[in-house]
DNA sequence: AACTATTTATAAGA
DNA sequence: TTCTTATAAATAGTT
């Protein structure tokens, strides 16, 4: 979607990568929220970048508490 | 996106919210696997549908690893 | 950081 | 419930 046709594979130059890797971050997590939303659905979404910085997570309280530490006993589901 | 407009907000209709959620967990998935192709980055989704069951996951070894068990210790990350 | 031409996702309908 | 299609939404390339 957009001006061109793209193929999925890594993209080589690195400030596109930075440009395309932002703009989609903020998407999957709007359809995340979306879907959570309409379907009454709980959805969790983690995203390291590639130089392993944690960018963003939505929507599940595991998860959430989950990545604020990095070593942890968790529990994992809605009760 | 569709025939028509929508609100974003709980779909009261039970079978309707059956249908969107299918539509739009592999939606949310396929997205998810591009950004992760795409950004060279680790993505990991998780969906709980209201009934709490576990409907799928992608792309983030923690993640699988974490989901495969209810109670574990684990460590995320990269390395 | 905005714009817009296109592609893609998807709400309804069949 | 799987397939279709009109339309809304996301986004690739541009400015």
């Amino acid at each position: 979607m957009g001006r061109g046709k793209i193929t999925i594979r890594r993209i080589d130059n690195s400030t596109s990568r930075q440009v395309t890797f932002s703009k989609r971050r903020n998407g999957l997590l709007k359809k995340a929220k979306e879907l959570a939303i309409l379907c009454d659905a709980e959805v969790g979404v983690i995203i390291f970048s590639s130089t392993s910085k944690l960018h963003d997570y939505a929507n599940t309280r595991a998860i959430g508490v989950l990545l604020s530490v990095n070593s942890i006993e968790v529990n994992y589901g809605r009760d």
